[in-house]
Formats: structure tokens, C-alpha cells, sequence
DNA sequence: TAGACTTTATGTACTGAGTTCAACAATGCC
DNA sequence: GGCATTGTTGAACTCAGTACATAAAGTCTA
């Protein structure tokens, strides 16, 4: 997941994550993702087919690449988080913020390439799939650290997921509000918002 | 999606989805998902593999006809509610109230073939794939009640995604409680309750 | 400097999902 | 019987993803 240092022994890698991921972008912009092809984008980058699946699992994992490294920062803030005191409440406050410090750095001009592509998301499977399996990943990182700190596995799944859903449904209207977007930060505050008074 | 019924005229029907769907399931007990290869299903249900294909959109879209139909009954109860007052908080309850309806009648008997395979659901694309498809389905369906009934947009798509992930929370929940689990619908209102009071 | 070792790249061949399209089969209707 | 309609079939194809053996390009060590 995490580019690997080239340790210096062996031969020098011909691409990277990045490299590939560029030659992706343009082409997906210039041809369409169904018009592209793997051989077409490892083409492009100078490399063969095969290289491509040295760097990524599928061809839809190079959309990820940005909000991979959110997911990062979301374990850290987690790991950083001590969480005082084993409760629901206390726990379910800890997520949100580390959720909250994780996308805090997302500013009007890094919107993922992948939010701008919400139409691709939902008419391509290999995408849906990828997509999925982001999301699997969050909700276990953030279900396993409320499990942890004292919530009951049923609450901590319900409270993760629900989390989760309020990003997703922040980060698209995020991308969607155009060039004046801002920072995301707020509109998950108010997707978090919603769902509470919601009673 | 619905089963069409025949129309008397042409060519009768040589399968269905049910049958097809059986099939299916046998051969994915007996040699594993990735063992089962759309040929074999076909040919298990005495058609060929087009025809397969005439049924079913893709090999991992055989896992949902059970939890169309829930679905389907979302659909219904929505239609069916009336939603008096245009206010965010009864049109979130609206929502609420269609969704237990809808999975009411899913009994401890019931459980949904794909939901006792999560860890297939969680290693394999394909399926990955037509489980976000259902979810952008019905997050869809919920959130354009909700904004037809004077729900912001981006509150409307924040409440409609969460209670789909209690839905989600919950029913993994039930699947894995065994024999004894009983009704769904307590589960679901337990993980709504703990999004709740998470405050 | 000649290997030995390590890491990455490449080529080939394969499986299987999903698509396209034309031909064919079975039914009801006139 | 002819005809429209609906459904099935077969063949050929594209492309993602996998497996595996081999080659290339470096570093390290004797």
C-alpha cells in the first residue's frame, strides 16, 4: 500500500505508484476508463503490462492512490488517540475526531481525482469493487479501535459505519460544490450533524 | 430486476432467476465461488451460458435476489408514506419507519444467502462490486424521498447513507448470531439507537 | 574484477467474465 | 401455413487478472 523505499541493492524500479498513476489520469481523461486499457496505461508509462500489476492489484486501485494515504492518517490519528475513558461516548467522540484530523489537510484544491469521477464509481464495477474495499477497510480500522476502548462489538460496528457513511455523503457534495468548495472538514461536521438531530 | 412474467406470445422461458439461482448455490457450497464458473451454473440448470447472462448481469448478481426484494418492499413503503409535515425530523423518521418495514418480515429462517458469506463478500471483486451497486441503490432511492419531502440535499444524503449503514451493521450482526438470532428488525433499531446516543 | 545475490522487469500462456451478433427454435396469432 | 414475438444458442472476441519462468540491472563480497 505504502510506496516501498528502493532499498539500493537490486535493480532500480522502472516506475512507481505515482508515475503509473499520472499516465492513468491522462489517459482516463483523454480515452475514458473503459476506453483505456492496462496495456494502454503501462504503454504510456514506459513500462510492460505486467510491471502495472507489480505496482497496483486491478486497474480501477489507481484511483486510490490520494485517499490511501487519508487512510493513513486515519490510523495514525487513531494510534495517537489515548481515548481516557472506556466508554460509548467517549470512544465514539474519539473516531470522529481522528476522522476529523485524518481529512482535516483536504483543502478546496485536493479533491481526489476520484471524487470528481462519482459518475464512473457508480457505473463501472471494477471501481464499485475497489470503492468497496476501501470502505470495508475504514469501517475495520474504526470498528476495531472502538472495540477496543469498551464499545460492545454491535454499537462499535453501527457507530463505524455510520461514520464512514457521513464522510462519503460529505465528500461528495464537497466535490460536487465546485471550485468554492473549501475545506471538507465542515461539510462532514455537518453530515455528522444531520444524522444526530435526526431524533 | 422484477421477474417478467411470460407473456403468453413466443418462445417459452427454458430457466428463471430462481432457477438459475439454485443452481448457483449448490455448485457454490459444493466447490466455492471462485470454483464456480458461470459455465457451470448454466450448465447445472440445463441451459447454456448465454442464457445465463439473459438472467443475470453478472455472475456476482446471483447473491441478490433474496435482498432485491427487500428492496423492492423499501420501495413500496416509501411510496406508502404519506410523510405529512415537509420537516426534516419526519422525514427522517420516514425513512426510518419504510426501512423496519420493509425488513420486517425477515425472520431468523430468512437469512439471506449472502448474508452468511461476508468473508466471500470481503475477498472477492466481483462481489464487492454488486454489493456497492445495492447500496448506491438504496442510499438513491432513500435519499430523493427524503429531498422530495423538503430535506436538504446534503442533509438528505447524509441521514439516507447513515441508516444504510446501520442497516448494513445490523444485519452482519444478525447473520453471525446464529440460529437463535430471531427477527432483524430489533437489530436495526439497536443500531440506529447506538448512532444516536454516540453524542 | 568475477561472480553471487537481490530486486525489478518482461514475455508467454492461460483462465474466466462479460459483450456482440447472427442464426435458430418455439410459441401464439391471423 | 405464414408471421411476429420471445427466448435460446454458438462462435468469436476483448480485456482483467494470474502464474511462472527468464532476463536485466543494480549492489555486495571475495
Amino acid at each position: 500500500m505504502t510506496t516501498t523505499r528502493h532499498s539500493g541493492r537490486g535493480r532500480p524500479p522502472a516506475a512507481s505508484r505515482e508515475l503509473l498513476q499520472e499516465a492513468a489520469f491522462e489517459l482516463f481523461v483523454e480515452n475514458g476508463y473503459l476506453g483505456t486499457t492496462v496495456d494502454h496505461i503501462a504503454t504510456r508509462a514506459g513500462v510492460s503490462r505486467n510491471t502495472f500489476f507489480n505496482y497496483f492489484d486491478a486497474k480501477g486501485e489507481v484511483f486510490w492512490v490520494e485517499l490511501d494515504a487519508t487512510t493513513e492518517r486515519v490510523k495514525a490519528a487513531l494510534a495517537g488517540d489515548s481515548s481516557v475513558a472506556p466508554t460509548t461516548n467517549a470512544a465514539g467522540i474519539g473516531i470522529r475526531q481522528a476522522m476529523l484530523t485524518a481529512i482535516a489537510p483536504l483543502q478546496s484544491e485536493h479533491v481526489p481525482f476520484v471524487l470528481t469521477q462519482y459518475d464512473l464509481i457508480g457505473s463501472i464495477t471494477e471501481l464499485q469493487a475497489s470503492a468497496m474495499s476501501r470502505f470495508a477497510t475504514q469501517a475495520r480500522l474504526l470498528s476495531e479501535h472502538l472495540r477496543r476502548n469498551g464499545v460492545a462489538p454491535a454499537a462499535a460496528r453501527a457507530q463505524a459505519y455510520s461514520l464512514i457513511a457521513c464522510v462519503i455523503a460529505a465528500a461528495q457534495e464537497w466535490a460536487q460544490a465546485g471550485p468554492l468548495r473549501g475545506r471538507l472538514e465542515p461539510y462532514v461536521q455537518s453530515a455528522i450533524d444531520a444524522t444526530l438531530i435526526a431524533e
